[in-house]
DNA sequence: AATGAATGAGAGTTCATTCAT
DNA sequence: TATGAATGAACTCTCATTCAT
């Protein structure tokens, strides 16, 4: 019983990540997600109180994970460079993988507190973990060095969205680009292909 | 009458600004922008056709206006480390000016084609802008460092817009920091507030 | 549950019917609609959906059911003689009946594809069952005497619609009128009330 | 002044005669009968009250002219059979003329007492005009002769509306058919094409 | 007499949520 | 636990009419 009700909330997440994850939002209509999870609209309040909950949840899967298996990839490794690039990495794979799964961020609703709280704290936890790296360096600002590192990558994966001839070249090559440019700085730098 | 008309017309466009920027798209009705502009809800629909259109409208007079200043603004800057930090300071008090307004961005309509359109090209204007000053020292990869360069100090905009003690000074430090990192890079860096 | 389904589908029907043909189409609200059937707004949606499927939902029901009944009652009477008074007096009852329903075809939609392309079948089907009635005399021209027919009756109508004091000896009259007429014209006609 | 006056008087008319009749009474908006007739909106309601007015106006116009000149054609012709025959030309080839302005008559608005009045006076005088042709021969029920043979010719204008293929002849051939039919009843009718 | 910008009541339709089964 | 028919508040947009110019 408890495997049939985990099932079938874990088919409801799966189909609110796909439709509020192409869609948005606001353009999901919960009876789309009831459809595509193969349950009555009825059942879906029985998981989830409302449609901004279920949101929330999705969301929560999806930051949680993204969060756990960066930070498990991170203990396997040793000096800084590895480390940012392995930010890097994640960062933009995790889109590479999911191009249209984007609206996620975008489009959530507004002004539901526990949502805008969960994703200040998302974005908290993210940031330390990438601090942490740089902590063994340097112990100044690592907050807000990590947050811009962060923004660089955030910024990369607009390519990956928008540019329909994007391909797994162009990822390796935007991966290494930034931690280079992140370490390194622009003066510094060597053309990206060189890095 | 053209005045009259004219007067109108922004006065939709403020309401505008300030209803969808802080309750994002969705969230705001046709009829709180026809109030907070004083004219009935018909009227709207004399200027613009549609809730999409208006939108739109919006957004292309503020981002407009955000190329055009910083256009006017890197015209009389020489070094590249001016040009960089002008860019950052305009982006970051951007922000600083307009806190309350930011859901313009995050919340806006899905599959609007001409939205779309409209913002990729801001985002390849204000890409190009920034490559170009960029260029005087170094022709490679420019569009991908501008890019990159930019999405650092949109990372930076989210203190400001949810740390409610943020202050002037926070401002100044960051538009420094971002600029000097983008430069020397992590790893040569000074920390920030020696910048 | 189908048939409570069914029940509420009907009743919409009937509620259609009685509003749709008082007051024609569009000086019919769906809310009205919704009122008279004991149902809410929303509800009339899951049945059909757009004011125009209602509208034709409307429409066929009584259109098939008139040409049911015709052609049961054609089929138990012999003579030509017969069977074009059992026309006559199936067009005019039809409209006895229902004298308050018959902005039904007056005030119909425009420009809705699906309704005009079921009106014309509609008439053909019925000119058709009179022009079968007509060939045991005469194959030529079947059809425009059949049409001309039932336009005779269709102007007869009018007396009932609009003649408040029209009675059922009036009703009778016209019956025997129009078929008698058809048959042998003005020239050879009895006064009305002698055939 | 006043004939300035009585041209846009007319233009309106003309306007509203061609967007009434095309698109029907609730399909047709007074900005584009204004359009139409090259005035400004407002100037419509300088010249009659109401949508409902303007409506009854054309209707008015097209309908007077009709009787009118059906009146003057029948004065010249002596014979009952000439008359009718007269009388189904009128009809049909009124239609043939202004095929694609039917809807006046279909799509007229509901309960505006005034119109409803006028259309009954003009079925009245129609049916009495074609009633004094009967009365040279018969006395009896000529009322209702007339209004039988108005409504044969009036179902006979089907096929002009909605065969595209209908032409002159088709034409021709109907007017004799009607009053042929009307005068010798379908038992003693030759085909059609023999009238 | 002529204008056309402004009005605002009111329409059809949607969809998150409920609850009797 | 699961259903899905039913709800009704809330939305965007229309258009006949007015009235200051």
């Amino acid at each position: 019983m408890g495997s049939i009700h985990r099932d079938k909330h874990e088919a409801i997440l799966d189909a609110g990540y796909t439709l509020f994850g192409t869609h948005g939002f606001y353009e999901t209509k919960m009876s789309d997600i009831a459809e595509l999870a193969d349950i009555a609209k009825g059942t879906l309040y029985l998981y989830f109180n409302s449609k901004e909950d279920l949101f929330l949840a999705v969301t929560r899967r999806d930051c949680d994970e993204f969060l756990d298996r960066l930070q498990a990839e991170l203990h396997s490794l040793e000096t800084v460079q590895e480390q940012l690039e392995c930010v890097s990495a994640h960062h933009l794979e995790y889109y590479y993988r999911c191009k249209q799964h984007t609206k996620l961020f975008f489009m959530a609703p507004n002004n539901h507190a526990e949502l805008n709280e969960y994703l200040k704290q998302f974005m908290e936890m993210y940031t330390r973990m990438v601090a942490d790296v740089l902590e063994t360096v340097s112990s100044e600002d690592t907050m807000l060095f990590a947050q811009t590192y962060i923004g660089m990558l955030d910024r990369l994966k607009m390519d990956i969205l928008y540019d329909t001839n994007f391909n797994e070249d162009d990822l390796r090559k935007r991966i290494r680009f930034a931690s280079s440019l992140f370490i390194h700085g622009f003066m510094s730098a060597k053309p990206a292909n060189e890095v």
